[in-house]
RNA sequence: GUCUCCUUCGUCUAGUGGUUAGGACACCGGGUUUUCAUCCCGGCAACAGGGGUUCGACUCCCCUAGGAGAUGCCA
């Protein structure tokens, strides 16, 4: 059986962790099987749609490295990919249903609807009260005649259950009488809802699998009951767990970001994004969780899969992150960085600049203190313009000490930055190590004032080689303007 | 309320009847180091509870509890 996958987002919001994940997972499971994954776009909701939305989905597959073998922008054998292009093939599989008594037209308005709903949720009776299921042709005649435009609703067997094998949880069972009674699959605008679209689609698309997460899991036996009405053979299904925050509800902004397009601009690497969602509800044995993506490709495997929902741990994905940054060569790193230090203002555009050269060389400086490329700027600034913001004089006092033991200590390591072009970078050390001898300090005494007056920070990427980034006559100009404050 | 699914350290997980229950993140100590970070070493910490089945249960079965999801003319 050749294996075929889709991921079918609807084009509502930007793309989130949640749905990323579903669609990683399925491509993996693609690749690994030899078989293709699909990209089909759900956009049956009027409503909701968003051209931004769409837009989105391209973008964050693009960059996370997932491609689709066909796609609404590839084409394919299976086409159209956009839902709102198949309204004409909904129509007709409904007529079926239609004519087969599988189904029948709804009158009731959405208000009458929606007292049921509460009504229902008082009293825990479930959804629709079935009122249109065994109207006579004369009475849907009469509401035509009205002007009202019926919904199609599938009739649900009152008796009897359905059940299907799903590849994670084993044997599913559900009670007819359990389902939401008649569920609408044609809407009054004439749009399929997603779980008539998602069944004929699946179908003619010749989807053999389809893994999506378990928020779908009890409407699962409503799609199994439309494949039977259909006379279609189901697709294998693979409900996969949550991805949930802290409090184990799923995911939302409440617990931080939740699109793509946030982490990316935070400066994840799309690496160790997909590193690390690949590890949410699946593992590879208990040794490893470095993985590229070309690896999980090949290594990834249903069996593998867990049931249990995963909580997103942000503070993982960013040591994940710190990882693969460390592992990237100077030149990637450096136009990782780039944007963020254009948009700081830092850098100018081109790549000859004075403070590209700066960057440049600086990266060997920061790339081990990097967790997030938004860091980049905060770290670097120093070198590439004036410490405007005024540290306080205190900063350059080393602990017990006072100010003039801080002045004296600058006094001294004066003519040694002066004079550094000399010196190479042990040399230079050795002359620190020398005057704090001569001060009866440690050379951590030393380095402080300096590292403030040079950095403006007590934190800072290592002091000799920041003092060559920036140069003798800059250097000396703050360690001048560090003395005055004293 | 009803239905469905889930349950190993705080978190991600390994484990498929016999293990001192392993690893990673986080956290806490210590070491290296000019600060920070990296790196190295060490520590803390879990089988939800109760019944079975079995010579033997984290592993199999049942119940309870807890959590989550669904219950839309949204997907």
């Amino acid at each position: 059986m050749t294996v075929r996958v889709r991921y079918a987002p609807s084009p509502t919001g930007l793309q989130h962790i949640g749905g990323v994940r579903t669609a990683l997972f399925n491509y993996l499971f693609a690749r690994a099987q030899g078989g293709a994954f699909v990209l089909r776009i759900e956009d049956t909701d009027q409503e909701r749609y968003s051209e931004e939305a769409l837009e989105d989905i391209y973008a964050t597959f693009e960059w996370l490295g997932i491609v689709w073998d066909e796609g609404p922008d590839r084409g394919g054998p299976y086409g159209p990919y956009f839902q709102s292009q198949r309204l004409a093939r909904y129509h007709e599989a409904v007529q079926t249903l239609l004519d087969a008594g599988k189904a029948y037209e709804c009158f009731c308005s959405a208000e009458r609807l929606a007292g049921l709903r509460s009504e229902g949720a008082r009293d825990g009776v479930l959804g629709y009260d079935r009122r249109c299921r065994d109207l006579t042709e004369e009475q849907r005649a009469a509401y035509r005649a009205e002007g009202v435009t019926p919904v199609v609703r599938l009739k649900v067997p009152e008796q009897g259950a359905a059940s299907f094998e799903d590849m994670l949880l084993g044997t599913v069972k559900r009670k007819y009488k359990d389902l939401s009674p008649d569920p609408i699959i044609l809407k009054s605008d004439g749009f399929p809802t997603y779980h008539l679209a998602n069944v004929v689609d699946d179908h003619e698309m010749a989807i053999s699998h389809v893994l999506r997460a378990q928020e779908w899991l009890s409407s699962t036996p409503l799609h199994i009951l439309l494949y039977e009405a259909f006379g279609f053979e189901p697709p294998r299904y693979c409900h996969l767990p949550f991805v949930t925050g802290k409090d184990g509800q799923k995911l939302s902004k409440r617990h931080g970001a939740t699109s793509v397009v946030e982490f990316r601009k935070q400066g994840y690497l799309p690496e160790a994004l997909t590193n690390y969602i690949a590890l949410l509800g699946w593992s590879y044995d208990d040794s490893r969780e470095f993985f590229a993506l070309n690896e999980l490709e090949r290594l990834f495997s249903v069996e593998k899969l867990n049931k249990a929902p995963a909580v997103f741990d942000y503070k993982k994905l960013e040591w994940f992150n710190g990882n693969y940054i460390r592992e990237c060569s100077s030149e990637r790193l450096f136009e990782l960085m780039r944007p963020y230090l254009e948009t700081a203002g830092l850098l100018p555009a081109g790549n000859e600049t004075r403070e590209a050269a700066i960057v440049r060389n600086a990266v060997p400086l920061v790339q081990e203190r990097l967790k997030l490329l938004s860091e980049a700027p905060e770290l670097l600034k120093f070198l590439l313009a004036e410490i405007t913001e005024n540290y306080a004089a205190e900063e350059l006092i080393p602990k017990k000490m006072d100010a003039a033991a801080a002045k004296a200590l600058l006094n001294a390591v004066r003519p040694v930055v002066a004079a550094m072009e000399h010196y190479d970078d042990e040399q230079l050390e050795a002359e620190f190590r020398r005057l704090a001898e001569q001060h009866d300090t440690k050379l951590g005494n030393v380095m402080m004032p300096l590292r403030v007056a040079i950095t403006g920070s007590r934190t800072s990427p290592p002091l000799i080689g920041s003092l060559r980034l920036l140069g003798t006559e800059r250097a000396l100009a703050r360690i001048d303007a560090a003395i005055a404050k004293l």
